[in-house]
DNA sequence: TAAATTTTGTGACGATTATCACAGGTAAAA
DNA sequence: TTTTACCTGTGATAATCGTCACAAAATTTA
């Protein structure tokens, strides 16, 4: 058996919510190790969604098919959790694919396993609690980035809060993620250095 | 007593997740029933957040001040909860501002009594996390909005998927939640109808 | 009902952004 | 290294949207 204590799953678990050695034990034997080229295809839109991936390295980009253009929604880098909730709860089909951004390494829970140990732990389902609460502050900022800010402000942002996303995403893939063309966006980007 | 029952949050309760009556019961004590004229603030940006709030009838405006411009963040109407997470979490001061749009009653949960509850009751932990299930589908699909559409494929998704807001919330209100100036709204409902 | 307040419509204009087209760069694959 | 594929920068132009100003309409208050 692999020394789960020591991977990035297990740090983010714990830093999150506490937790008894035999319920973290349980949760990492629900979870799937799964390694995925950059490019791989981890949900296809139209699939059912049955899974919670946490990325240990590399990320993943989510993204919607509109009219034949793919527009990012999202992109979760190493440390966080993703999934397609609308689906995985109400077994429809997906409206967003996620795919590899990178060499990528991830761990997935198995939803319907996930919602058994809920009934058996409530240690463990007060994690599955605090780990919406956190996805859903996070959901909020980024809903308001639209609201309040300009294309020119939401790159500000970017680079004040989030300057890592600067430096790994292209910036043709953060164009559509920012809402703006990535003409539009090279342009911010060299008015703004 | 009143009888409980009858009230829209027993029914939204039940609809969403197995409870016993005993679980119901504890929540329903812990929720002060509250009414508000319209105009009135629920709660002030820059204080900080420690209820959870049920809207029972009338409607609550969500809003950002920004350079003494309010933006709308959201519209929680009858049958919904709402809260400024973040600032409920952490204890930090809220960036919203919360008022009624109309004269409305609301059932306010008392956050510390809350999370007792969750540590005394694995049935309404869970249902505090199907809750937040629910508005983190919510919220996506919000966010989508503007990742997707163009403002006036916007208010067109409106007047498909939320006709109600329509008439309810006045275009003035409504062009901020839009993320479009007043008059470009009033442009565009002028040419869809 | 009348007055006051708020909301909405509309024209004019300027600013911002999207789109198209293409050149130059950069990185990956052969 | 060379080829190929993808990414980025940039000009020209059109479309969209925001802002300002003010009138008309609707709603609220007196």
């Amino acid at each position: 058996m692999t020394d789960n204590s020591k991977t990035l799953l297990y740090r983010k678990i714990t830093d999150l919510t506490e937790i008894s050695v035999s319920s973290l034990d349980k949760l990492f034997e629900i979870a799937t190790k799964r390694q995925y080229k950059k490019g791989e295809t981890i949900l296809k839109q139209g699939q059912i969604c049955k899974t919670i991936a946490f990325v240990e390295s590399g990320y993943l980009r989510i993204f919607i098919d509109k009219d034949g253009t793919e527009i990012n929604t999202d992109f979760s880098f190493e440390g966080s959790f993703t999934t397609n909730l609308k689906s995985l709860r109400s077994a429809s089909s997906s409206d967003t694919t996620i795919q590899a951004g990178e060499n990528t390494t991830i761990y997935e829970f198995d939803k319907d396993r996930l919602l058994e140990l809920y009934n058996l732990s409530a240690e463990i389902e007060s994690f599955g609690r605090k780990l919406l609460e956190q996805l859903l502050i996070a959901q909020e900022e980024h809903i308001n980035l639209f609201k309040i800010y300009s294309p020119t402000e939401r790159y500000q942002y970017l680079q004040n809060n989030k300057p890592e996303i600067l430096q790994r995403i292209s910036l043709s893939q953060l164009s559509s993620y920012l809402g703006i063309a990535r003409e539009t966006l090279s342009r911010i980007r060299k008015n703004k250095e």
